[in-house]
DNA sequence: ATAAACTTGACTAATTTAGTCGGGTATATA
DNA sequence: TATATACCCGACTAAATTAGTCAAGTTTAT
């Protein structure tokens, strides 16, 4: 079980816009070197962050992007969603061939795939990219 | 973000077994008929959860398998654990090349990938077979 | 003009997952 | 003691997903 890093990167590249937040836009370049992130992948991603309306971006000589809103307002899970990662448990359907068959016995484990999935939300629910550089911030040494 | 069927597989089989919980061990082909997981692959399975320790095998005829503890003392962690299903978020590494350059800034997301490792493992370590099969004859209708 | 930067969709290589296969061994029962 | 049922185990493979790359643009400040 693990985070893909679409949705890894996306996180880190915004929280690396919100700490280097300023008012001129910034370029994709530049979250590719401090982050160590391919540039082609970040374009990728960064295009999904637009359509979802987290970014902003001015092209252009001088160009790049800005957070369309306060980091505050950003929650980490607008962010997960918006680059299709999704918490998936991949729990049974009714009457579904795989996983549970709905033949014998209702699938035993159905409602706990349903929980993990609600608390696992909740916590990038809980989150946004304020908290993550506040965070960073008292970390650094 | 999802759980392998491996591990979710393991959590429907073992709560199959404490939920027809008997003297007389169950056979993997009767866990297959009833979870519609094919026998073959729930053999893997099982040879993982034997080596953990987590049921116990009578070869032979009417062979089978038994739980080695009270569903209430299995842990859904320990099974995770056992079929290799890890919580890895992918944090990154210092001095890794890979998603957090340790050149210009240190990783901005690293602590919370820990935290949400942690936050996870948290929500199988307070769950054990017991309450699924509490909660499972609770929720019958 | 030109170079920096975003835009888009298609393509591909590597990895992981989700199994299958083939050959065993053990044992209750007729 | 023959036989059928059930566990045992390592190797193999096909499908899906991930993690990117590539190509061919468009926009805009200077």
């Amino acid at each position: 079980m693990k985070l893909s890093t679409k949705g890894r990167y996306a996180v880190m590249a915004l929280a690396d816009m919100a700490k280097f937040n300023q008012i001129r836009p910034i370029s994709l370049r530049d979250i590719s070197l401090r982050q160590g992130i391919s540039l082609l992948y970040l374009e990728q991603i960064f295009s999904k962050l637009k359509k979802n309306n987290i970014v902003r971006s001015i092209r252009g000589i001088n160009g790049g992007y800005v957070l369309s809103k306060n980091p505050e307002e950003i929650k980490l899970s607008s962010i997960l969603l918006a680059v299709d990662e999704k918490v998936k448990t991949l729990k049974c359907k009714k009457e579904s061939k795989k996983g549970c068959n709905g033949k014998s016995a209702k699938c035993i484990t159905h409602n706990l795939w349903d929980e993990l999935e609600i608390y696992i939300n909740e916590f990038f629910n809980n989150k946004n990219l304020g908290d993550l550089v506040v965070n960073n911030l008292e970390n650094r040494n």
